[in-house]
DNA sequence: CTCAAAATTTGATCTATATCAAATGTTCCA
DNA sequence: TGGAACATTTGATATAGATCAAATTTTGAG
């Protein structure tokens, strides 16, 4: 069955959970099918929610003068959230799409807090994933402060070697900080 | 008394810990006076240390083709660390240094743990730094990843309205991935 | 399959910001 | 307290990457 499988890959990949954990884990958390392009959460809206991607990508993005630039990319076995309105409570600035047909695990704040404070485990398997996210966090903003849009493509590359098979230019571009037309001529010149 | 008073700040305003924990915090931690200049964390040290600033101002930086590019900056009631170094337990990329004649609250990674494993309201807390500093980095990519050199600026000073009070602009300069001769320019101008 | 819409590439400019250089202004310690 | 070291400003020029425009390629719905 996809959830529990789901769930005690993340507790093997992340930080081992107890039975009865993984089995609250599983009642609380649902799996859920989107298909290519729809909008899992939209900007303005008050999220609450983590996801797990099963299978699929999806991408956060925020609309800047009326341009889509994304902000974050989630692939199998990664979290992706509306950050600011998760941590906040306010509405999102961020849509989350999915880029591919997708299946994510989906677990709400309210549920994230009882397993906290009823498994230590948990807690800190959750806490984990916001260390790790903010070190990601801090290895971009090293990225766009001062290299070039050679080496920020080149950079994304070394990370994330396929992103390029799964993820439309127009975004890659944006998520660099930089135009379609310059990423299109780095890649000819590469 | 200076570490007492510290501590029972950071339970104020972060998040309220028990008594014996602030006791056993207080017997792990440490005040260090560090005068202007003073680096805290020198490149290629692993440094398993987190720092609160009682009083004063320090910045992390890094040095890429030989240019001092500050990528953290904090003041009177924040912390700062060498983050990568920390979490990772490799060599810091980063130096740490202070501004100005500063007084820190120093802890290591190992009592930070045996008090999060003893007392969960510290966990609690220690994560929630964790937590905010994520959001703080998060802030920050959108800022750098297409805001033009005046805005990232004006970005700056509404955060931190008095930081050039308190920072040379070169550091501002490079924090902001722009040079010090366009901030000057830029200052000029507003 | 077909064809319109979307994505990507290519080309010709333009511009914000970098770079280089030198003139002030400020700091601080011997 | 004088001056060397450092920080900031100002000016002249160069350039990476943006913008605008259009051609080509890919995609996917019917």
């Amino acid at each position: 069955m996809v959830k529990k499988d789901a769930i005690e890959l993340i507790s093997r990949e992340l930080y081992p959970l107890p039975t009865n954990c993984i089995e609250e884990f599983e009642q609380r958390a649902r799996i859920r099918s989107v298909h290519k392009k729809e909008v899992v959460v939209a900007q303005g809206q008050i999220s609450n929610r983590i996801f797990f991607v099963v299978e699929g990508a999806l991408r956060a993005y925020y609309l800047k003068d009326g341009n889509d630039i994304s902000d974050w990319f989630a692939f199998e076995g990664e979290f992706i959230c509306a950050i600011q309105s998760y941590f906040s409570g306010l509405p999102s600035p961020h849509y989350i799409e999915s880029i591919e047909t997708s299946a994510l695990l989906e677990i709400s704040k309210a549920d994230i807090q009882y397993l906290s404070e009823k498994y230590r485990e948990f807690e800190r398997l959750a806490n984990l994933v916001t260390t790790q996210t903010m070190l990601r966090l801090q290895e971009r903003i090293v990225s766009l402060q001062f290299e070039t849009a050679q080496q920020k493509y080149l950079n994304l590359l070394r990370q994330r070697p396929n992103i390029e098979q799964r993820v439309p230019l127009t975004h890659i571009a944006s998520y660099l900080g930089i135009t379609i037309e310059t990423l299109s001529r780095i890649r000819r010149g590469k």
